[in-house]
Order: C-alpha cells, then structure tokens, then sequence
DNA sequence: AATGAATGAGCTTTCATTCAT
DNA sequence: AATGAATGAAAGCTCATTCAT
C-alpha cells in the first residue's frame, strides 16, 4: 500500500504517487534497460548500473536479487510497455485497409524509437529465451496484437478486399521482421552498404515499402500453383 | 603465412593443403565460432574455447592476439562465407522471375541452415558493428549480392516484368529481415507464440511466402499516391 | 490478546507465565540454538534465524544486540538447561555404586538426546570458549556436577568399595568424554568405520561399557608402579 | 617430475624433492590448516589465509578451485597423516599389554601435540562430515588402527590375559574419546573447572588414567549380568 | 517496546592475460 | 613457433548491522 507523505499528494485520476522504493526500483530498471541493451546480459556490469543510478549497488540485490533478476525485470518490463502499442490507436474503428496500414505502421514507429526494447529482445534470443521463458506474462503478450490483426483481416475479408487463405501469425511475423530488422541490424547493415538507416528519407522509404508489400500480399488473390 | 615443412607438398590445384598451424587456426575459428553465437562476445569464455580445442589457451593469444582478435577473425570468417553464397547457383542464366525466387530462396535456406552466422550478427549488432566496420574486406561484401539483384531486377525491367522504381538494396533489405529474423528471433517468437519456427511445414510455407511477397511486390506497378 | 507487561507478578509455585516479549525472546532462542549448532557461529545467519523466528531480524537486535549476543544467551541458556541434570534424580539416596551408574547413565542419555548442546560446546571450543569465560553463571556450573560425584566417590570410599586416590574431576572427565565424543564425533567415526552409532543396538551395548570400565576404574585397587 | 634446481639436491634416499609449486601448495595447506582450525570453515578468510601465504589469493583457487576445495584438501591431509601414527612404533613386536599400552600412550600423544587436527575433525563434525564422506582415502583410515588393535587383541585373548567378548572398534573408542575430548573440549572444560588441561602435571595422570581405565577394562571377566 | 527498508564493508570467485622457458 | 604455470584486476554477491519512524 502506498504510503502518503506531504510531497506525494494523489491528485484526480493522474499517474499513481510512487513511493521512494517504486522510484528507485524504476531507476535502476531504466539504467539497467540501457546497460543490458548496449552491453548485453553478460557484458553489462552491476557496478556500472549501480553508479549511474541514485542509489547503491546493494540496492540491485535488494530489490532484484541479483544481476540475472534485474535483466529479468528489465525484459518484463520492456515487454510489457510494448503490449499497449495497438491500444493506444482505435483500429477496430478504421477500415480494414486502413487499419492495417496503421498497424504497420505504428509498429515500424515504435521499433524506430525504441532500439533498446530491440536490442534487448536480440540479447534474449542470444540467450535462447530462457528467461522469457520462464515469465507469467509470456501468454498475454501474443494474445493482444494477434486478436487486433485478426480481427482486421477478417473484416477485411468479409467485404472480399483481403485474401481468405492467410494467418495473422504468418503476417505479423513479416510484419515484425522487416520492421525489428531494419532496427536490430542497422549497424552491421548501415556498415556494409554504406547507408544509414536512420536518415529520415530512407526510413519514410522504407515504411512505405514495408506497408506496400503487406498490403500487395494481403490483397492479391492465391496464386495458382 | 603458411610454414612449408617437408611433409606438405602442395600438389596439383587439389584442395590446399594445410599446415598444422593452419588446421590448428581453423580448429580454433570453429569452436570459437560456436561458443560466440552461443554466449556472446563477453559471455564466451576463452578458457571454454580453448578446452574444446585440441590446442592450448596460449596458442589462441599466439595465432589472434586475445579474445577479441579472435571474435574479429571468427566475425571475418562468417561473412567472408556467406559471400559464395549467389555465385553457387547459376542465376545470370534463369529468367529474371525465375533468378529473383531462386535468389530468396537461397537466402532462406543459407539463413535456416547457418544459425551461428545469424546469432554472430546479431552479437555484433549489439556491439553496434563496432569490429565489422574496421574490417578491410567489408567493402567487397555489398558488391557481390547487390550486383547480382541489380542485374536480376535490371534484366525483369527490360522485360517488362518489374517495376522501374525500385532499389535494389531495398529489395535485399526485404529478403535479408524476413530470412534473417525468422532465425534471430525464433527462441523469442516462438516463445511467445508457441510455436516451433523450425518445423518443415512452416518453414515451407514461409518460404513460399517470402518469395511471393516480394515477387508481387517487385511486379507491382507504382502505387498511385 | 491483551499484552502483558511489567505488572506481571510470580504467582505462586505454577509455571511462571511469560509476556509476550519473553516469548518472543525464548522462540528466538530456540530457533538459534538449532541455526549455531548446525551452522557453527560464523556458519549461522541471522537472516535465516529471524526467518524461521515468528519475530523479525530487528527484533534480535533489540533483545540480544548482535549476532554474538545471540549466540552468547543461547551457550548460556544451553549450559543452565544442563545444570539440572543431577538434581532431576535422587542420586544422594542411591547406594555408592548405584548412584555412580545412574550418574554415567544419565550423562549417557543427556548427550544422546541434546546433539545441539553438544555442538554448541563443540563450536564454543572451535572458539577456544571465549564467550563461555565471559559469563557470569559459569562457576556455577562445575559446582553442581563435582558436588555430586564428589559425594558419591566420598560414600564409596568410607564403604571400602571404592579407591582413595581419585579426583572426582578426572572421573567427570572420563565420563564426559566418551559421552560427548560418541555424539559429537558420530558423524566422523560412522563415517570412517562405517556405523551409526545411533543405532539402539550398538548405543546400548555402549552404554554399558561406560558404565563398566568407569566402575571398574574406580573400584580397583591403586596399581602398583 | 621434479624439477631440480640448483637450489634442490636431492641427496641420499632423504625426502623426495619438491618442486616450486608442490612447495607453495603446502605452504597454502599448512596455513590453510591452522586458519580453518581456528576459525572453522564459515569462519576462514580466503584473504587472511592467502596473507599468510607466499603465494596470492588466485593461486588458492588456481590449486585447489575455492574454498571448500582447500578446506577438503586440509582435511584429507590431515586424516593422512595421522594414517602413519601406529607404523611408527613397533607394536606388533611388544607383548599384547605392552602394545595396547603403547598405542594408547601414541594415540594420547599424538593428540596432544596435534590440536589443529582435533579442531579439524570437530570442525568436520559440525559439517556432518560432509566433506569426509566424498574423500576417496576414507575406507583405508579405519583398516590400519583397527587392525593393529585387534592384532593386539586378539594375541591378548590367546594369552589369556583379556576378555573375549570385546570389540576392537569399541576400544578404540573409548581410546579415541578420552584422548581427543580432552583436547577437543580444553577449552570450555578449563574454563568451567578452572583447570588448565595443558599442565604437563595433569597431561602425565591423565595420560595414566586412561591407560589404567583401558587396561582394567579390557582384562577383566565379562560382568554377570 | 517495535519495525520494514536500507546499506557499507568485505566476501568468494572469475576472467583475460602474461610470464618463464 | 610453442607452451604450462601463474596472476592482477575486477566481477558478482553476502553479511551483520543501522536508519527512519
């Protein structure tokens, strides 16, 4: 139960008042996200995150119990930021073209700004998922843009626009990959071809090649064997 | 430089022989090649690689300078293979519909088939390209696939089949974030979406769907703002 | 439920009821003896002793001020417990020879049924009895135990059954040691010759033979040199 | 091999020379052994032992991979040693009152010279032997000294001079018992009796007393029941 | 008389690297 | 060109204790 003090003062519906642990916790969580994103898990240093943070190092093991509980909470935490992505725009109320290509790009939006939630999820699968694994949440997180995607094609379906032989699955996987890769691989792509990504024209480029290609794909009639 | 002793003769064009010190190199490269996609380059451990090997720690210093001279040769190795990858097949000879599919699923198949080269990329993403971009022979590495999708795409033009408006390297960006992140990210994707990414019927059917995607996508007359 | 403080008066013969702190104190107590004995004194932790104690680590503080102070209540109240041995049985109204059989049997069966207390003394000794010279009770100790033997061997001398010339000190010894090291050692000596000397079969045999070679060293005659 | 230097001659059939590092090995197990009998095994500092060592902290872990390993390696060599004990004396030589004399009178001395190995085994036992159980050498420490004594036993029985129904194991025991307690327990005994158990005095009638108690008892007529 | 949160100090252990030959 | 032994530096982690209330 939050404690109240006269500093914290709950006012309206706004953000819930943090206590000095919550605000500390979530320090250390934001610091950590950075170190592990850049570092990965084995290459970031506790003392590092320790030092950048207000409070001690000591406080990681209070709070986390240890260097693995902390990266634990830190990709908890990244994954749950991200299930609020589609919820945040009203696509059961846009046509289902329309609402794919929101979908698309708002996902190609929200790994464009965010390359430590990237980052974060290549170190994890460096680890083969073990600690993703093991987290309660895992079952909630497809559910939610899975039903959204779904939930479009079908419209789209019914008013004969899209294909009827396609999982959602298979298209936010193309969906993801283009979008996590142009993120994930910047630096060894960028490197190779000369190029960098993030130049605002290749990136308004690119987002409406990606969204193109999906929509192209969804349309289209089977092809005939 | 390889050291000639008495008991290697190079004979004919047969397979070069190699030296002791140079089977020693290689045997390194391997293992080293494993244990950095496995664990990372902080998360490897010389000590592991060396046991594995059938030289000592000491000669991993002696033949690559330390941990990270190790990384870069095994970094340097993994790529410099990839590049045989197009000139393997024929695909200057195929039609261009015909050289594009056989091009992604070359692509698909060298991804699924070399999973240490996949996890070794993304290592050095995290590591934001940092001993990719001093590599010397980083520049041939663009010059061979793109060559081979531009004059693919340039010959589909000619044709009439393929769009006039489309780079080239957009294109392999395409190709390279499906192949490539349906092997990155399968520990974390399938953990999610329970399911096995490296079942035959969903590679088939992914496969085909990568091919058809773009294919569609490169036939496609411009989009009509 | 109401909280008994200071007011609380001694009533009568009838056990004396304990506040809630004296509880509280004797619970921690009790916990500890089990954490020290198993754990040894650096070995034991007060995290894992305030744990399995229904009060907080805090709380050891208060009573006890420290680890150490913990640790030293819990000797003492060890030792106080064992003071009672003698007194439980009418060892002055038995003959000579039968008192001294009780005695040995009694020892015998104490030790048998307190390995903690036993432990305990082991690890005071690993510290070369350092809390142990610090207390206050601790000449009360002796006192009790060679009072009572002393006795005995008095009454068994003027009846001619038993020598002059024995300390009734060495004779504690003698009966202490091989109690105590039959417990404290058990784990070594079964393990090195391969027995349990819990075993009912082999503890009484042993229990006999203290009682035996004891009695027979205490009524022989002086050897002569 | 050793290797020898000009510092190292071997000369004669005399001790068998010791490399550098065989030396600094023992030099850490000799320190190690005084540091874990006196503070125990919680207790000992890795630091404080490497301190006192010629050598750093790392070769602690280089030679024997930690803590526990180095306490284990102690605790083997001590049980070692004192393997040799009854081949020092020619026991099977004397006659069997002699002999059990004399093994009795090693075995007193042995523990009194020895109090870092008492302190070992006590320490051992508050582990449970943990450590012990594992060691490979555990099954030869019981054969020697029990076979010596039942030798003398036995050749005792033949002469008529000692009970039949004994068991070597038991005597050993009680031998065992009185010698080590008295060291084992010095400290906490002196401080409760005010004696100090070191006095060469008290060491020569103790070491009598126990040598007469043995004697007795096992010459005796088995008691009537 | 009572306590949940916090912590400085110091512990064991690991690691890439170099030394001596 | 080759190597087994050795190691400084720093990592992750634990512990008894105290602070704020």
């Amino acid at each position: 139960m939050p404690k109240k003090n006269s500093k914290q003062v709950a006012e309206g519906k706004a953000p819930p008042p943090l206590s000095d642990a919550e605000r500390s916790k979530e320090d250390i969580l934001n610091i950590a996200t950075e170190e592990f994103a850049i570092n990965g898990l084995s290459g970031a240093r506790v003392d590092q995150i320790a030092e950048r943070t207000r409070t001690s190092k000591r406080m990681i093991y209070y709070y986390f119990g240890g260097k693995e509980g902390l990266y634990q909470a830190v990709l908890e935490k990244a994954y749950s930021d991200i299930r609020t992505l589609e919820s945040q725009s009203n696509l059961p109320d846009l046509e289902p073209r329309e609402a794919l290509r929101r979908l698309i790009e708002l996902t190609f939006d929200y790994d464009e700004t965010h390359p430590h939630f990237i980052s974060l999820v290549s170190v994890e699968n460096i680890h083969r998922a073990r600690h993703l694994s093991g987290m309660k949440t895992i079952k909630e997180m497809n559910a939610s843009v899975i039903r959204t995607l779904s939930d479009i094609l079908d419209r789209g379906r019914k008013q004969g626009e899209f294909r009827s032989d396609i999982d959602p699955v298979d298209v936010h996987l193309m969906i993801s990959a283009f979008c996590f890769f142009r993120v994930s691989n910047r630096h060894t792509f960028g490197a190779i071809f000369e190029m960098d990504l993030s130049d605002p024209k290749l990136r308004k480029r690119h987002k409406r090649m990606i969204v193109d290609a999906i929509e192209q794909f969804v349309e289209a009639k089977p092809r005939k064997k």
